[in-house]
DNA sequence: TGTACATCAGTGAACGCGCGTTCACTGATGTAC
DNA sequence: TGTACATCAGTGAACGCGCGTTCACTGATGTAC
């Protein structure tokens, strides 16, 4: 049965934003297009109406991902981003958590269009980054973007090396805690007792 | 026809090397038992003789892994072992480059017995870093493991991360710059003009 | 040391299964008059 | 505004293929005497 135009549109959407959510959870070898269109709610046979391929649903899905974590950043300052995202909440929910930390490992393996989307996607990152006026104070916008990316490497790294530990690792909790404490205090900022840095990154 | 014990101990050796360096290349989910046999030197039918399942052999795989990349990095110092490991050598290198750093994003979705295999990689590195008097002349043991591990978790992400981008971006060589800058940095060491930071990880 | 037999590493065909993709079909939507 | 027809999003069966795993078989090795 046929759809409206708007319809169609919205169901498209929400196919990429359930890849997006199930390859961050799974890996993109760990998502079967069948798998994908149930969890959306439809059969797999209308999944070639929309994409060419599946490697092309992973590249748009890859944008999507990054975008959103792009989007809850907009409005925290370095220290609030970093402090969120290197927690155990983040480390703990990969379905809603950083796409770059969750798919980048995948992601070198994949099409160069998917590549260029988490490029993009770093890109997008840092620039928000360097906006903070903690890392722009002092210093040119160039040794911005370096003290930026630096930590941001930092916080994706921990989140990796940590998730590939097993489950109740103290070595997991270790990489968290002294990759936040060194990227907080590069930032000049400390970690305020009151505050809770496993409430984690919120889905969008 | 049956071969030696000898031969059939090296020949189960052979198997997890080739594993290891395959697994690194293409990933957990990119090599068949099939393909990996072959390249191995013999047809798959044999595989079960020597491991119960594919899992078993991805967690022999890690470990093997890691010690490789372990015994290569015991008789250097720490700024020598950075230096050679966030290099676009390195990067480009998957298959004999850094286990942790090619399969630690797979490692999340694999069973515990992998992850525990990346937790004692992980440890091993830690205790070969921390032995170096750069990292324990100043401060107590407890701070020179907190300073390795901030090293080595930013220097794993600077390849995951550089890896994920396109091949030919501007933004992979950067960030391997700024991270090795950074860790370099932070051990009081600066990269020497003379020295090829390019020359890699040798396969062992 | 020599002989007879059990062992088992390695072979290659076969298994069931799930994958990405294709296709004929349906029927509400969108459009031409 | 009403009617006739083309469009095309979504359905569900089917495709070829490669996967992990199993199995009957081979024949040199290892062992008991």
């Amino acid at each position: 049965m046929k759809v409206t135009k708007a319809q169609a549109q919205a169901n498209r959407e929400r196919i990429v934003e359930t890849a997006s959510r199930l390859f961050r959870e799974r890996g993109y070898d760990g998502v079967g297009i069948a798998d994908l269109m149930a969890a959306a709610g439809f059969t797999h046979g209308g999944f070639y109406k929309h994409f060419a391929s599946k490697a092309q649903l992973m590249e748009e899905a890859a944008a999507c991902g990054i975008q959103q974590t792009a989007a809850q950043t907009a409005d925290m300052d370095a220290a609030g981003f970093f402090q969120r995202y290197v927690s155990r909440a983040h480390r703990d929910a990969r379905d809603i958590g950083c796409t770059l930390a969750a798919l980048g490992g995948d992601a070198t393996r994949q099409p160069e269009a998917v590549r260029t989307a988490f490029e993009a996607g770093i890109e997008k990152l840092l620039e928000i980054l360097v906006r903070d006026s903690t890392l722009s104070r002092s210093g040119s916008p160039e040794q911005a973007r370096i003290r930026a990316l630096a930590m941001l490497v930092q916080a994706v790294g921990a989140i990796v090396m940590s998730r590939a530990c097993p489950d109740d690792s103290p070595l997991a909790e270790e990489i968290l805690e002294v990759c936040r404490a060194a990227i907080l205090g590069s930032l000049g900022s400390r970690p305020a007792a009151n505050e809770h840095p496993d409430a984690g990154l919120e889905p969008t």
